[in-house]
DNA sequence: GTCTATAATTCGATAGAC
DNA sequence: GTCTATCGAATTATAGAC
């Protein structure tokens, strides 16, 4: 029934797709203000104002192409140094397979809706693993899970984004190695580590 | 003798210096791209153009706003545990009292010249500082240098420009005591903390 | 559903008066 | 040494044809 006559019909959804893609990498390799609509728009071999058309703003694609969830494989039973390693290592593939944390990360500096949603995956995400894996709850496991998040991000601040010679060059087990004790530390709480 | 009609000569360097400072605030604010030279002057109290007349571009007012010294104390003698706690009780104070590591790292995400500076700070300040404290040279020093920094900036990045609610709550001496054990082991080095 | 054309801002940078 | 006026470029976003 609904076959009108409609003229150049390419599928609409798969545009969509194609548009958040290119938008993820731009924002990834650009941050916000770089990242141009026409950039985003030439790099899906689409029009600019069909950008606009499907997203409403350059803000609201943002919001869209940014959603992110990080996937924690869930670790509840491991013990806490096997679950640390499997958490640095999880997060170093994560990051390298997929555009949307670069992102967030870069566009957290200058615009609201990324440090948002960072803030979600912290609360939704890693929050909760780290109350299981720590067996605390309140303050307490939110002081934690910050301190966790610090170190990650700042692993991936420094070795993605500033490109710190030393830290760019290892590799994933060398980190892992040199890393997970930290998260451990973190997870166990208290002030030395044992 | 160099007398001649000069109509309304006020101080040239007092003018320099106050559009530095609020170009410092301005970049550690909002970033680079909504930094405008508009509102840098603005805020100096000046003319737009005088902006571009002192410093040549947007860019190169960046780069003579944003050179960076961290000031490290000497800690050369200390015991580990002591130079730990000293160097993150000295980061959070020099972050506090000075907008030019929260420009750096904000524009870092967009801008090639920050990047170039913290890794210009991280070279000529934070490294040799590892070094005296470690004992090692090399690769083994910049690797362990560079895991120091990641830790730093990761807390800075969290605490400071994130915000995360528990570590933008902690105060000083918690976070001294939390995060000072892993510097230490970083400055150990080796895959355990002891 | 897609594209052309353009409106409406905003910004960096320049020229020149005072 | 400082400011007025403005140029030229780039961008987001809209209106409307096809």
């Amino acid at each position: 029934m609904t076959r009108k006559t409609e003229p150049p019909r390419r599928d609409a959804d798969a545009t969509r797709h194609t548009i958040l893609r290119a938008a993820r990498q731009r924002f990834a390799a650009d941050g916000y203000a770089r990242a141009t609509i026409r950039a985003i728009a030439g790099d899906a071999g689409v029009d600019p104002a069909l950008v606009i058309r499907y997203f409403g703003s350059k803000e609201l694609l943002f919001a869209a192409a940014a959603r992110f969830d990080l996937r924690l494989p869930d670790l509840a039973g491991l013990p806490l140094r096997e679950a640390s390693r499997a958490l640095v290592r999880h997060f170093l593939v994560r990051w390298e397979e997929d555009d949307t944390l670069m992102a967030l990360l870069r566009v957290a500096s200058t615009n609201d809706s990324a440090v948002a949603e960072l803030l979600a995956v912290f609360s939704g995400q890693v929050k909760p693993l780290v109350q299981a894996l720590s067996g605390q709850e309140g303050r307490e496991a939110a002081e934690r899970a910050g301190l966790v998040a610090s170190q990650m991000l700042g692993l991936a601040l420094t070795r993605y984004i500033l490109r710190l010679p030393p830290l760019a060059a290892m590799d994933h087990e060398t980190l892992v190695a040199r890393v997970s004790p930290v998260i451990e530390h973190y997870l166990r709480g208290g002030d030395r580590i044992a």
